[in-house]
DNA sequence: GAGTTTGAAACT
DNA sequence: CAGTTTCAAACTC
């Protein structure tokens, strides 16, 4: 019943294996500066980062010791069921993945619980009750999962400054997170969502002590929820995909990620200071492995301060995938921004569908499913999870889903219920991750190219984060330009992601491939649109008006070298003039490389010239100082004239003008004072200009944009049209002559009609009929 | 708009 | 690190 192979046993570190052992671990205090329990060296450790950190582990196992490797499960004929299990590491995961066969689980005799012991989580069978009458002791409603044809969904919320914590308390043998007693006859496949994250009451589902859940909360641990699922007509295993894990501070010994198989995972290592290494990986190694009664790590979670991003299923075909570790360090100050995805090598077996899809809504959880039957599936906790919302784009078949914690929803104004879901098979579902107020997503063009990238390697999601701090990652986190796509997608990578300021994603949307801007129906309190103040219906915000971005004329330099001012902002180019530009999401990977050369070359390349100074303007300073020799740094040739700053001492130019008291200097300022102010003054005149206009198709047009109401123009159909001009020949005929009389009759006719439409317009009774002659 | 000037960025 | 080249913006005509 307890199953390992030995292949897998010698791959696991001892704390995984033993789970006595790991029972026996105190836990360590989250402010603890020292690793309690240090990897153990002479034992290879497959998720094992190469940062030697210590880490915590996430395992799918049996609590059970594997005595019985032969036990095994076998493939069965139904493989559908898949447990993915990634590495955050460089390293691909032997053992990241396991498939739990029908037939194995059948032979469980007791359900499957989830256990968590030193910091571990442990998926495992429970041999006894005793899992289900703790989570009953911990007042929770015991969780089902059928050992058939179920489907277990794990994912994880992170939250700012608190990333989810993947460590459960040591339950020993009384693992409260879920409780089995599921029919072992039924065929029916079921899925079962495991919550990692969310709201701290759902704590007492893990079951735990009291003194581990103290530590538990000390470590603001998210916890487990298992969704009991109803059935489904058609068979099918066990699946489980643990989306994301995060842990804040690492109080347990080693080990690093955990992403799963479709699961991408950011994490960020430090052992218990700041991380020095953030690995962004995707792990979609889909090793179909037997589980039963095994220990299965799932993702050892290595070091403490661990931010785990995002987790949308990628789709996967029926055909094989190739195991493709494409790791992408981008320089960070002395972090490394590690970026991996790895693809199964054996054939990823998905599941289905609709009826999945609608099962998951019955627990109100939102799952992502491929296209013609293959595809995957993504766990997206709703039901109760106040931390996560749904964002609705009408008229875009991307689904967005807003991951953040109770006070960073409340911040943003979001709505204190769950969001529904209203996913349907081959949406591709966005994920939304905020660790700041200012985190946003969008799409990648390629996913809306086509409907198969829903299922096929073009899907993309991205990970916009903020360009500003991130406390759990800086400082040199910012030495990412914004826009800086962490998860580049060679060679048909199924994810993405990409690091955007949300400032930014307004210049975004304004691309074609963005599809967050989007008519009427978005909600007005997304967070979205509170956080990014994205555009709606294509109008820009103030923010985005208040910034014009000059567009540039790059030539050469394909507008990934800081020649070019787009790329040296950090911004995408649009609606520039450029040539042969890759400074787009489209060259993600040639982006994130130019970006990569050019930290190495000077860290920090894409922070700001112009230092803003404590007190004031005149403290602004240019950070290098400029080197002219010929403009007396009286044009615009100068960086620091340029900036409206004077000339420093770390300056180096010839003949400078630009000086506090140099006339030249005062001359030309003043020319240009005289000059912005005549700017100004247009532009606000155009301004009210422009606001007498609207103020006057408002008034005549009430109803224009509110309840329903349609645009004036809208009310101009062909129909009135025609039958505006058969009133305006009719009334030709009639003047007959002179010409002039007639004009004028048919102006007036003309003017009548128009009134009509007005009228109709303003009525919202747009009714062509009722414009007749 | 074409050509020139300029200085930062990139390269050696 | 200095010198040179490349590059694109600024500028001039």
């Amino acid at each position: 019943m307890d199953v390992v192979s030995p292949d897998l046993n010698s791959l696991l570190p001892d704390e995984i294996m033993d789970t006595e052992a790991i029972e026996d671990i105190p836990h360590s205090h989250p402010d603890s500066t020292s690793v309690q329990s240090e990897p153990n060296d002479d034992t290879p450790v497959p998720m094992e980062t190469d940062t030697p950190m210590a880490s915590e582990n996430l395992s799918l196992c049996s609590n059970v010791t594997s005595t019985e490797p032969t036990q095994a499960l076998t493939t069965s004929a139904a493989t559908d069921t898949i447990l993915s299990i990634s590495s955050g590491s460089q390293l691909p995961m032997s053992i990241s993945t396991t498939s739990i066969s029908t037939s194995g689980l059948q032979k469980l005799t007791a359900p499957f619980a989830i256990s968590a012991a030193n910091h571990q989580i442990i998926l495992n069978k429970v041999a006894s009750s005793q899992a289900t009458e703790a989570a009953k002791s911990a007042g929770t409603q015991p969780q089902v999962i059928k050992q058939e044809g179920q489907k277990l969904l794990v994912t994880a919320i992170g939250k700012s400054g608190q990333p989810i914590v993947l460590q459960l308390p040591h339950t020993g043998s009384k693992p409260g997170i879920s409780q089995m007693s599921g029919d072992p006859k039924s065929q029916a496949p079921q899925f079962k969502v495991v919550t990692i994250g969310g709201r701290s009451e759902l704590k007492p589902a893990m079951g735990s002590a009291g003194n581990q859940m103290t530590t538990l909360q000390a470590q603001q641990l998210k916890t487990l929820q298992i969704a009991k699922k109803t059935p489904t007509s058609s068979a099918a295993p066990i699946k489980f995909i643990i989306t994301k894990t995060v842990n804040s501070k690492g109080l347990s010994p080693q080990t690093t990620v955990s992403p799963v198989i479709a699961g991408r995972a950011l994490t960020q290592n430090s052992p218990v200071m700041p991380p020095r290494t953030i690995t962004l990986s995707e792990s979609l190694n889909t090793s179909i492995q037997s589980i039963s009664g095994k220990k299965i790590a799932i993702s050892p979670l290595k070091t403490p301060s661990k931010v785990t991003v995002v987790s949308v299923a990628s789709p996967t075909s029926n055909a094989t995938q190739k195991s493709v570790a494409l790791p992408v360090n981008v320089a960070l100050g002395q972090q490394i921004l590690t970026v991996q995805q790895a693809t199964s090598a054996s054939p990823v077996k998905v599941a289905t569908s609709q009826n999945t899809t609608q099962n998951i809504k019955q627990v109100q959880s939102v799952a992502v499913s491929g296209v013609a039957g293959s595809q995957f599936k993504t766990i997206i906790p709703l039901t109760s999870q106040p931390n996560v919302q749904q964002i609705q784009v009408p008229g875009s078949r991307f689904h967005y889903v807003r991951l953040v914690t109770a006070t960073t929803a409340s911040s943003a104004g979001q709505p204190s219920g769950p969001s529904t879901s209203s996913l349907q098979t081959g949406d591709t579902l966005i994920v939304v991750f905020f660790w700041e107020q200012t985190y946003t997503a969008l799409m990648a063009p390629k996913p809306l190219t086509s409907a198969a990238v829903v299922t096929t390697t073009q899907t993309q999601q991205r990970l916009i984060m903020p360009a500003t701090p991130l406390p759990q990652i800086q400082p040199n986190f910012t030495n990412l330009p914004p826009g800086t796509v962490l998860a580049p997608a060679p060679g048909g990578g199924n994810v993405g992601y990409a690091v955007v300021p949300a400032q930014y994603v307004t210049q975004l949307q304004q691309t074609p491939f963005v599809t967050l801007a989007s008519s009427s129906g978005f909600p007005a309190s997304t967070a979205i649109q509170t956080q990014a103040r994205l555009p709606l219906n294509g109008l820009s915000t103030a923010e985005a008006t208040s910034r014009p971005r000059k567009p540039c004329n790059c030539t050469k330099s394909q507008c990934l070298k800081l020649y070019c001012d787009c790329f040296a902002n950090g911004e995408f180019c649009n609606n520039c003039n450029c040539n042969n530009c890759f400074n787009n999401l489209e060259h993600e990977t040639e982006r994130l490389k130019a970006i990569k050369t050019c930290l190495e070359r000077n860290p920090e390349a894409f922070k700001p010239k112009i230092g803003k100074g404590k007190e004031g303007e005149s403290d602004r300073r240019h950070s290098k100082g400029c080197n002219c020799k010929r403009s007396g740094c009286l044009k615009n040739y100068c960086e620091c004239y340029e900036a409206k700053i004077m000339c420093s001492s770390i300056c180096k130019c010839v003949g400078c003008k630009n000086f506090e008291e140099s006339p030249e200097r005062k001359t030309l300022m003043h020319l240009a004072d005289a000059a912005e102010v005549r700017v100004q003054q247009q532009t606000a005149a155009k301004t009210k200009l422009s606001s007498q206009i609207s103020d006057l198709l408002m008034r005549t047009t009430p109803v224009i944009s509110s309840g329903g109401g349609r645009m004036p123009y809208t009310f101009v159909t062909k129909e009135v049209l025609e039958a505006t001009c058969e009133c305006l020949l009719e009334q030709a005929k009639k003047a007959e002559q002179p010409q002039v009389e007639a004009e004028r009759m048919i102006l007036e006719e003309f003017g009548h009609c128009l009134m009509r439409i007005i009228s109709s317009a303003g009525k919202a009774k747009a009714d062509c009929a009722s414009i007749n002659c």
